[in-house]
DNA sequence: TAGATTGTTAATCGATTAACAATC
DNA sequence: TAGATTGTTAATCGATTAACAATC
């Protein structure tokens, strides 16, 4: 059965991405059937680790067989919400912008890009991914007429925390944040920070530590 | 003095980062001490964890007094091994590996860039940042000619093994890893992965449990 | 000196691992 | 049935928070 009613725990559901890649390459191989020991054993963690966070969701596995890799990836799959056809938006067409959106793994994963917006007169009508540079303006009309699920961050800090609002307001669901501050808005709308300095800093610190 | 002999835990060390960019911007509205508590508030954790994980790496406070703000933002740069000069590499100049070699902030951190390496004979001689893409052909004669700290990995999963193993060989200290792959490498060199696509898929967990 | 705030120890909380009965 | 492996409870480990003596 599971332990469906208690609170999953962020750690718990920053591993199930990384579960779902390891049983989408074991599904590519063909491979149909994995015990928690022998995918414990790949990813370098505990059976018991997987077990328990699986549970968290549901029992998906068979005692004596172990768990079927294509129903199990699909479970998973359902459980980060990749088959509701969420739609992006990407804010700031600059060099991350463009890179995001042509990105093709965020399509793999069910993701649809529907606009992308600028502030800069230069790129307004330049078309990324057959997808035409709309301007902020544009933005609030945009976004009423279309269902926008997630908003991609990709501008200076500058600007961010008003536009963050504004999405928020416009009923956004979640942002995915690359400017280089923690937003902090009046809304329940889901955010998740992406520092990329933060990370490039981290392994700066293990280089230092270890020499 | 400060509990500098405990292995210090990933952590701490991932919120480094984070404490040195909220003392950064202290820094630039010219607030000059400040106290766990105050810090504490602004950055929504407890005094009680910021002091802690300072005094893994020593004593930089002064009891009644606080912090010095600029003595500890420099020291959390110290620990961070931003003073060092690292040069990095950028492996694959496609639309991420461009977009990092002009993200100003790893300047501004005092990562330097070294070079730009691709395989695709189409951009082979162009510039970024005034920096000549090179052929990956050149790579080995270029890292043992220059020093190279740190290798960005912005290629495709099919080929990343094989170059992370061959710039570890290379005596390369740190991979940033932005492939969409966990790397495997004999060798002690330190790894940090970037996996914007399990960043996305928690995004995307958030926001289906919450509606 | 009195007030403030640190550094550090002790208490609590949560996450991971181990163990094992249930069961395919 | 016997062997394998799950789901789940219990034990352990580590990280966070609280408390407070030290001290500026």
């Amino acid at each position: 059965m599971g332990n469906r009613d208690k609170k999953v725990s962020m750690a718990v559901v920053r591993r199930l991405p990384r579960y779902y890649r390891y049983l989408g390459e074991l599904l590519k191989h063909d491979i149909t059937r994995i015990s928690s020991k022998e995918l414990s054993q790949r990813m370098g963690v505990t059976a018991s680790q997987i077990r328990q966070d699986l549970n968290c969701f549901g029992g998906f596995g068979q005692q004596g067989y172990g768990y079927s890799v294509e129903y199990l990836y699909k479970e998973i799959g359902n459980i980060l919400g990749l088959y509701n056809g969420y739609t992006t938006i990407i804010i700031g067409a600059g060099n991350l912008g463009r890179a995001l959106a042509n990105h093709s793994n965020f399509e793999k994963r069910g993701f649809k890009l529907a606009g992308i917006f600028d502030i800069s007169d230069d790129l307004i009508g330049e078309e990324v991914r057959n997808i035409e540079i709309m301007h902020m303006d544009k933005l609030d009309e945009f976004v009423k007429l279309h269902r926008v699920d997630i908003a991609v961050l990709a501008i200076p800090k500058q600007g961010v925390s008003e536009v963050a609002q504004r999405l928020a307001n416009l009923g956004v669901k979640g942002l995915w944040n690359f400017s280089y501050t923690d937003l902090n808005i009046e809304s329940d709308v889901n955010i998740e920070n992406v520092h990329l300095s933060d990370s490039l800093m981290t392994l700066s610190y293990q280089i230092t530590q270890k020499n």
